[in-house]
DNA sequence: AATAGTTTTTAGCCATGGCTAAATTGTATC
DNA sequence: GATACAATTTAGCCATGGCTAAAAACTATT
């Protein structure tokens, strides 16, 4: 169990901690506020049970927390899940480029090996990979002091038609989302021409690798593009 | 937690419940009778503490109990322990090649990963190292259906002196000594030449890779070999 | 077969971290 | 400001799986 959140934490975090914490920072960086609903919802307990967790997060000095307020990360807290969400993404590129994981499938396969690399393998993966700054899906990568890099691109639904663009962040991470999305050959990098825009939020026409596609506004609006380099 | 200890088993196995079981399998096959004490002292709990543990598997038919018995693996409790070990030794021969970690350190770190891969990610690793026999301390790894296959060799303690031999297995995980041999060339399938034996289980001189080396009768031991191919 | 010594089991404690149900607090409306 | 409604917290239950200490059961010796 050799973890190593330095020198402030004294006993170990479970997994769950742990996942609290990213969590936590997931919510936090959405922009949302963490109410106790919020959190509870995310994480898939009932909120009584997020209570408690918060509390001795608090106590920890992982999380502030005073009585209905929203939960806010410590400097500590967010270096914690910081570092889990360092695992997390590493581990999701390294099973797809190493391992010809679906980039469908990363995700859940990471969410519990992150919990369990030692330090010494984190690196050891992000030496194989050369250092990477996005996942398969095109979320940054949190270096290993803490920093996350700006994810540039706007959604794909509010982007120009008769334009092409190059897909470089897709915000979800359900299967079945990304398997359609694969299956329409919307990998990451995949260069998208939008044909057009439907009125009234109605669905875009696109062109991806020579073929001609209808993709639901919702949809498009998960998809972060920029102008392709081509252009 | 996706498992597939296939129909037989209802409820998911925690990581406690697969590392007893594969305790018991391992010592089963060191050839010792697997009583409670044996069984504590193996698996690092109190004797109370292990009694307890049994009677839940027992329970969960995986092993067979009746008090004051030695414990036996059930045909289910033996499969859950052969997909325990397959993904330990599989992830071993993982790391240690493909991102190259050291042979002494790839246990401990196997020894978390080992309970949470799936089955689509062991495969994934068998199908990448080319459906691998051993791990890189020798170890057979189980076939998906359960064979184990036998390994060769004989104790270098027990060879001919003026004979060359070819290091087959290591019969130890501790980190220390496995450094101790990496340092003195002792990889597996390293050469060894056994120059003499001293009377009264004294050292042996051996001499690997040019180089010569006293050796403790325990450290050879626990080195199995095979004559070199070369003689 | 009785006793001594060891091994194993039982009984019962504890912390963890889910849960439900009830109480409380906060917020919005009249 | 009272009242209604939603969100949050509290209280207290449960299972898990460690633990210690005591009881029970085996084994070996005389």
């Amino acid at each position: 169990m050799a973890k190593n959140y330095s020198s402030e934490i004294s006993n170990p975090l479970s997994s769950n901690h742990e996942d609290y914490l990213k969590a936590i920072y997931i919510l936090e960086t959405r922009g949302e506020q963490v109410t106790n609903s919020v959190l509870s919802e995310y994480i898939g307990y009932t909120p009584a049970s997020a209570t408690n967790m918060v509390k001795k997060l608090a106590q920890m000095d992982l999380v502030i927390y005073r009585p209905h307020q929203a939960v806010a990360l410590t400097p500590t807290g967010r270096r914690v899940a910081l570092e889990i969400l360092r695992h997390h993404r590493l581990l999701e590129l390294f099973l797809h480029k190493t391992l010809d994981i679906p980039w469908d499938s990363v995700h859940e396969e990471a969410e519990r090996l992150e919990h369990v690399i030692s330090e010494a393998l984190e690196d050891a993966i992000a030496a194989s990979l050369g250092y990477p700054k996005v996942d398969p899906h095109g979320d940054p990568i949190p270096s290993k002091n803490g920093e996350v890099s700006h994810t540039p691109g706007h959604p794909l639904s509010q982007s120009e038609a008769g334009r092409t663009y190059r897909l470089v962040r897709v915000l979800s991470q359900e299967k079945e989302r990304l398997a359609y999305l694969g299956e329409l050959g919307l990998h990451l990098n995949a260069e998208v021409h939008l044909r057009e825009q439907a009125p009234f939020d109605g669905p875009m026409l696109v062109e991806v690798a020579g073929e001609e596609h209808a993709l639901a506004a919702d949809m498009a609006a998960l998809l972060q593009v920029v102008p392709a380099s081509a252009e």
